[in-house]
DNA sequence: GCAAGGTC
């Protein structure tokens, strides 16, 4: 009997359906569906993990930071609300008792791998060096018997390796410098506030503080745009100056008036047809901008009424960068059953009666899953909320649309000529609906239609005049803004982006749900970052650890060399930046709890020790004052002082190095030096 | 208490 691991339970479903000869047992324990069957004589079980069973856990009990010291434990004990992987776990590692061979058959790249890998060695307690891999990068049945019959002898080594580094680099960067913030502003506000960077937040939360600056360094400069406003048929039209900003008054001023001379008539006119064809396929980041703009639902919550749709049956996976549908889908299935349903029913016979069904298909791939289509299955009332039936219709249409006619489009500019000046009106207007009829809804165009105009006819002027306009600073990012931004800069994954940015909603970094604004706090944490752990909040740091994944995939580096080097490179970084912790705590503190409610400890002098400052210290049980060096607890050196009246540094020492400070209590004034060997004393 | 990455 063999073992074969897929990624999640729905890929074992389909694994099994395909390599099955018949039909497949499916069968459960603990409440997991597996699946049992034979092959070639063979008997085989096919069984899911649920994404990660194993994720980084510290050894040890501990808060502080620099740590490194982490294992793999399973992600119900590394993290809240994961109980439900501890009965896949327990599903591997009562199946693995029963068989001689095991199959990775995950997604095949270097998460998957991961998967795999630890699926084998903790859940399964054997040698993932003993395990076969199924490489497929479609769920198609026939690539994935081409998959079985290609089986690699091992599964992929410098894939894994690649993974586990990444898992391991992203934890020492992101937990130090997390604890780091958290600590600094807990040492000097006494508040428990907890504050994140990451390579993918830092560098996110970064664009959005450069988006806020130059938002805040936002000089408006005034200009000018100057009108043409005439009448025909009795209808009034605008036509625009040619330039769309005059940057000088005076020039606005001078054209306006040569343009009042005239004659004004029309100098051109000229109409474009243009075919428009229908948008490519959803992908989740695609979907989830078309989401946003049509209903104003968070990048977050568009997943996870993707999901939704996804468990109930009634749309494919959502979790998908690809723009492109499944060769072998049967298209002429799902639109029959689409056109079940009246408000499909319309597009649905106009594509059934066409010869060909062959949809438009976008750039982007995705190994693992195609683009987002409506499975077919038809949801009866009730089935679904509110808001997934709104996202369900934006994928139904989207899908419908991908089969329909081109629509046409005509745009009209006709140019107006006022003494020697040119001055546009412009029109558009949809000629052919063709796809537009199904999903219209959901894409805005303009529709202004023109009259009929003749060149040399002479134009019935009101008004030519000229409107001062200032210049806007750039727009905030929108969420769904955010999402593609991160895109673009190859940061997180389709999967994570969305949660990423929730997460610097949590942290009180960024506020508003349609226009982001980053708060003093956010700016705060990225002006701290910015001059002490620059990288952390740059694109490179990103890129570099693709590089080194890429170059451990290759067998040039060991995953244990590049974990090394970034260890080492960290301890550097947190040592520096602990020396720094209290004057960074204060700078956060400052913006979280009010800069009056910090108190800034008094310096009466350097530590003749360390040369850390010696501050007013209060101890936590008695809540007496002492003198206390701020290296502490690194620096042991105190000195007791007077409990009553103000200390005021003076700048002098005495008894080896001791700070000589001045206590003013009431009238009475005493010169004294902190040694309590002193002969002051 | 902390990351980012899979997944229900």
């Amino acid at each position: 009997m063999i073992l074969i691991i897929a990624e999640k339970p729905n890929v074992a479903r389909k694994i099994a359906g395909a390599l099955a000869e018949g039909r497949p047992v499916k069968k459960s324990l603990f409440g997991v569906p597996y699946y049992e069957f034979f092959r070639d004589g063979k008997k085989l079980i096919v069984a899911p993990a649920v994404g990660h069973l194993y994720g980084l856990a510290p050894k040890q009990d501990f808060f502080g930071y620099p740590i490194f010291d982490i294992e793999w434990v399973p992600v119900y004990i590394a993290e809240k609300g994961k109980e439900y992987a501890k009965d896949y776990i327990k599903l591997l590692s009562v199946l693995a008792k029963r068989v001689k061979g095991f199959v990775v058959a995950c997604d095949y790249d270097t998460e998957g791998e991961v998967i795999g890998y630890t699926a084998l060695k903790y859940a399964c307690g054997v040698d993932p060096g003993i395990a076969k891999r199924m490489k497929f990068s479609a769920l198609t049945k026939r690539d994935l018997v081409k998959a079985w019959h290609n089986l690699e002898p091992t599964i992929n080594f410098g894939m894994a390796n690649a993974g586990i580094a990444r898992h391991v680099l992203d934890w020492y960067w992101g937990v130090n410098l997390s604890r780091a913030l958290t600590h600094a502003i807990k040492r000097a506000s006494g508040k428990w506030i907890v504050l994140s960077t990451g390579r993918v937040q830092g560098p996110t939360l970064k664009f959005l503080v450069e988006r806020e600056r130059e938002i805040q360094n936002f000089v408006p400069k005034p200009y000018w745009v100057i009108k043409l406003i005439f009448e025909k048929n009795g209808q009034k039209f605008i036509a625009n100056y040619e330039k769309d900003k005059v940057w000088d008054e005076n020039e606005a001023r001078r054209i306006v008036l040569e343009a009042k001379k005239g004659p004004v008539r029309v100098a051109g006119i000229d109409v474009k047809r243009q075919k428009r064809n229908p948008p490519v396929p959803f992908d989740l980041g695609t979907l989830q901008r078309e989401a946003y703009s049509a209903f104003g639902f968070s990048p977050k919550k568009t997943l996870d009424l993707a999901q939704n749709l996804y468990e109930k049956g009634f749309s494919s996976y959502p979790r998908t960068e690809s723009q492109k549908l499944p060769k072998n889908l049967n298209f002429r299935y799902i639109i029959q059953s689409l056109a079940k349903m009246p408000q499909y029913r319309p597009y649905a016979h106009i594509l059934l009666g066409m010869p060909e069904l062959k949809p438009v298909e976008g750039k982007k791939e995705d190994p693992a899953h195609p683009a987002i289509y409506p499975t077919g299955e038809v949801p009866r009332p009730g089935d679904l909320t509110k808001d997934e039936e709104k996202l369900y219709d934006m994928i139904v249409r989207r899908f419908l649309a991908l089969f329909m006619e081109p629509a046409v489009r005509e745009s009209v500019k006709v140019t107006i000529r006022a003494g020697p000046h040119n001055f546009i009106l412009s029109g558009g207007r949809t000629v052919k609906e063709g796809w537009l009829a199904v999903y219209g809804k959901y894409v805005k165009f303009e529709e202004v239609t023109l009259p009929t105009f003749l060149v040399g006819e002479k134009v019935r002027v009101l008004q030519i005049k000229r409107e001062k306009k200032k210049t806007k600073p750039p727009a905030r990012y929108s969420p769904a803004a955010v999402i593609k931004k991160m895109e673009d800069l190859g940061l997180g994954t389709k999967a994570t982006r969305a949660q990423i940015l929730e997460t610097l909603y949590q942290r009180g970094y960024i506020e508003g749900k349609k226009s982001i604004k980053v708060t003093p706090l956010g700016m705060k944490v990225i002006e701290t970052l910015e001059k002490y752990v620059p990288e952390i909040i740059s694109v490179e740091l990103t890129r570099e650890f693709e590089k080194k994944m890429e170059l451990i995939m290759q067998g040039k580096l060991t995953k244990e060399e590049v974990i090394e080097e970034a260890k080492q490179k960290l301890i550097k970084i947190l040592e520096e930046f602990k020396k720094k912790e209290l004057e960074i705590g204060l700078e956060l503190a400052k913006i979280v709890i009010g800069e009056d409610k910090v108190e800034k400890p008094l310096v009466v002098g350097k530590c003749p020790k360390c040369g850390g400052d010696l501050i007013v210290k209060y101890n936590k049980k008695t809540g007496k004052r002492f003198i206390g060096c701020s290296n502490w607890p690194k620096c042991d050196v105190t000195y007791p002082i007077l409990q009553r009246g103000e200390i005021i540094p003076t700048g002098r020492t005495c008894c080896n190095g001791a700070p000589v400070v001045i206590v003013k209590d009431g009238k009475e004034k005493r010169v004294i030096c902190l040694d309590m060997n002193c002969k002051e004393w």
